[in-house]
DNA sequence: GCCAACGTTGGC
DNA sequence: GCCAACGTTGGC
């Protein structure tokens, strides 16, 4: 299985890259809450273990690729989805059909400053990125090779955090 | 199956 | 705060 590449959503007011990173256990975190079923099946069937994710803060003044993290476990049941408490619970969920899926995510490394839009649109190669499309709204979405290299190259990572 | 109404996302 | 774009819901 060849390794692919990710974008990944995230309100940084709720989750961001610095929770992931100092939050949790080997900076390493489920990746919960989904509740899109395009999203879902990326979630469920194209996620692979040693992927590449960006990760991306949305919803503030100047959103922002802002850090690398890699998928450390592929799609599995999302239990929050069964939880009665949890702002995610789904009453249609069950045991043997669990509907919502996630995987867990490993912050790798902060890029050494954001990488806003802004940029992004700028940039020869990034502004074809499908996160600038007017309208996207999809939380996981897919990178392209020479953008995931571009953003490496631009982030200044070396080979071991780039891999 | 159509589609209007509604709720949410998320850039600006 | 505004509002366009999108996904989902539910009446018919």
């Amino acid at each position: 299985m060849t390794r692919r590449f990710w974008l990944m959503k995230s309100e940084p007011n709720c989750f961001s890259f610095e929770n992931l990173m100092h939050d949790n256990p080997d900076h390493t975190s489920c990746w919960d809450g989904v509740r899109n079923y395009q999203a879902r099946n990326l979630l469920r069937d194209e996620l692979h273990v040693g992927d590449g994710v960006l990760f991306y803060h949305s919803n503030i003044k100047e959103p922002a690729i802002v850090g690398i993290a890699r998928v450390v476990r592929a799609g599995y049941p999302d239990h929050t989805a069964l939880d009665p408490r949890s702002d995610h619970f789904d009453p249609r969920a069950t045991d043997t059909k669990p509907i919502w899926y996630m995987v867990d995510v490993q912050g790798v490394v902060p890029l050494p400053f954001p990488l806003t839009r802004v940029m992004l649109s700028q940039h020869p190669v990034l502004s074809k990125m499908d996160v600038l499309r007017r309208g996207n709204r999809l939380s996981v979405q897919a990178v392209a090779e020479q953008e995931w290299l571009t953003v490496s190259e631009i982030a200044g990572l070396n080979r071991e955090q780039g891999e």
